[in-house]
DNA sequence: CTGGGGATGGGGCCC
DNA sequence: AGGGCCCCATCCCCA
């Protein structure tokens, strides 16, 4: 019996010791991991260091560079065009997805890797769950700048940096004082989104040209669970946080617009530095169809970037929207593009189709401004994060936005819940306003403008929106042709290739001989 | 060789 | 889920 005790108290006594060796392995590996860690770390902040000393540099030396420029320009008294100053400027950002057509620009900037890659462009002021976004917005200059630059500075943090940047760069966009022969003092126009309050304001301050836009709380939150999960948890009727409109509450809304109609304003608006753009939403009568909690706390960029990218209606010109993956230059002396109170009936639906797509969805559906799926869906949706680790993913997936808008705009047209459907259709798809009369089918419309697609075949890469689709696409790997010809012998996948393929034979026989 | 036009494959999306 | 239409890309034939 003693032994046994002995034996027991040695048996534990090696463990004991065993189990202290192991600890202090561990420990030690740990401790050089993190000691090679704490070296990269600090390597890698060097590097950043000296990367950002160059990118002053050279913002620096474009802003000189442009100053000269525009110094020549005026001493040539050529006015320049703002088609001219865009196409130079497009020439500045190479690769980035520009939809300019005449004044109207809707650029991609470089700069959009960097919100994405680092943290956010999201200024917590520490105010509880308020975050507060200044852009300073600088035509052209927000491209210049080159990437990784971000515009935005907490309202009432002036960056000195940024302030001489500013004020060093050529004013050849937003001023048309085309007289001063040295580069003036850039007019700055500042949009601040204020995040988290309850009411949405878009106003506008024209003495300090700062245009500020009072966001409200977003309510799109951010849905991670697994796109059947979210699937099962739709239905009719409407259940909250999916990302649709409801369309009975359109008309709960009160929304103003005061707008400089007058597109005769707009050369002047040049020099007229009063921003003519005032939202004002009765926070009362804000009533949004569905809503979702919003975590800001996690400074969710893509809420504050699609609330502004939605608000990009923004009224007025003369500058860049730097927003997450889109950035939307409105040229300074240009007629007002994005512009709420552009009637969608006139002319400028010849350019920029996309782009006017896009507004004209949002004048159509002004509430749209706080429910944009183009990004919670992007944020929430596993497929799409599969789809796409590449920094491309975004501009993918807004590039399909924008294709997909002009067909859903024609369908939206003919078919839309404003069409007076005999079925009511009180879901409404908040990029073409196209209504539904059940949310799983705006779900997946909205897939149309999302770019989302959950269902993906087994055996290549394709991914398609609906499960139909995938289905029938899986006869290309099975080599299955249930459509045959009863007038040949061809078969097909597809029963509309077989409908198609018979026009061939009723056109033959319907042919008249030549006389 | 080349360009035009028809036919087909296949995806997108709506009903 | 299936049918249907539209669109785009590609192939093939022919002048």
């Amino acid at each position: 019996m003693a032994n046994c005790m002995v034996f027991h108290t040695q048996i534990a006594s090696i463990m004991e010791v065993l189990a202290n060796a192991a600890v202090a392995d561990i420990c030690k590996l740990v401790d050089d991991d993190y000691a090679v860690f704490r070296l990269e770390i600090t390597q890698s902040h060097k590097e950043n260091r000296g990367l950002r000393r160059k990118l002053q540099l050279l913002e620096l030396k474009m802003a000189r560079e442009r100053a000269e420029k525009t110094a020549r320009e005026r001493v040539l008294a050529s006015r320049p065009s703002s088609v001219k100053i865009l196409d130079r400027y497009r020439g500045m950002s190479r690769g980035e997805g520009h939809l300019t057509r005449g004044h109207r620009s809707f650029v991609k900037p470089a700069a959009h890797n960097a919100c994405r890659d680092d943290q956010p462009i999201t200024v917590d002021e520490g105010s509880g769950t308020s975050t507060q976004h200044v852009i300073v917005i600088e035509s052209a200059d927000a491209e210049a700048v080159g990437p990784g630059v971000k515009l935005e500075r907490s309202e009432g943090e002036e960056d000195p940096r940024h302030s001489r940047d500013i004020q060093t760069g050529a004013s050849h966009v937003a001023t048309e004082d085309l007289t001063a022969t040295a580069p003036q003092p850039r007019t700055r126009r500042r949009i601040t989104e204020v995040s988290g309050t309850p009411n949405a304001v878009l106003k506008s301050e024209p003495d300090t040209e700062t245009l500020t836009v009072t966001q409200r709380l977003l309510h799109t939150g951010s849905d991670h669970r697994s796109y059947p999960e979210r699937l099962g948890r739709l239905g009719c009727p409407p259940v909250p946080s999916s990302d649709y409109l409801l369309y009975d509450n359109l008309s709960s809304r009160a929304v103003q617009v005061n707008s400089h109609r007058d597109s005769g304003d707009a050369l002047e608006a040049g020099s007229d530095l009063s921003c003519s753009y005032t939202t004002e939403m009765d926070p009362g009568n804000i009533s949004l169809g569905l809503e979702t909690q919003t975590d800001l706390s996690r400074g969710d960029w893509n809420q504050y970037s699609s609330s502004v990218y939605s608000e990009g209606c923004l009224d007025k010109k003369g500058e860049v929207i730097v927003l997450d993956e889109v950035t939307v230059k409105v040229e300074g002396d240009a007629p007002l593009t994005w512009n709420v109170d552009e009637t969608p009936s006139g002319e400028g639906h010849s350019q920029g189709r996309d782009f006017l797509d896009y507004r004209e969805s949002l004048e159509t559906n002004l509430n749209v401004t706080t429910h944009s799926p183009l990004h919670t869906v992007r944020d929430r949706d596993p497929v799409s994060t599969l789809m796409g680790p590449s920094n491309s993913r975004g501009r993918v997936l807004f590039d399909q936005v924008l294709n997909s808008n002009d067909r859903t705009r024609a369908q939206a047209q003919g078919g839309g819940a404003t069409s007076g459907n005999s079925k009511e259709k009180r879901f409404l798809c908040m990029f073409c306003n196209k209504g539904f009369s059940c949310i799983q089918k705006v779900e997946i419309h909205q897939r149309v403008h999302t770019g989302v697609k959950p269902f993906s075949c087994t055996q290549c890469h394709m991914r398609f929106t609906q499960a139909g689709d995938l289905k029938r696409h899986q006869r290309v790997h099975t080599g299955e042709k249930p459509f045959s010809c009863t007038q040949c012998q061809m078969r097909f996948s597809h029963s509309s290739s077989l409908k198609r393929h018979q026009r061939v034979h009723t056109r033959k026989t319907l042919k008249v001989p030549p006389v």
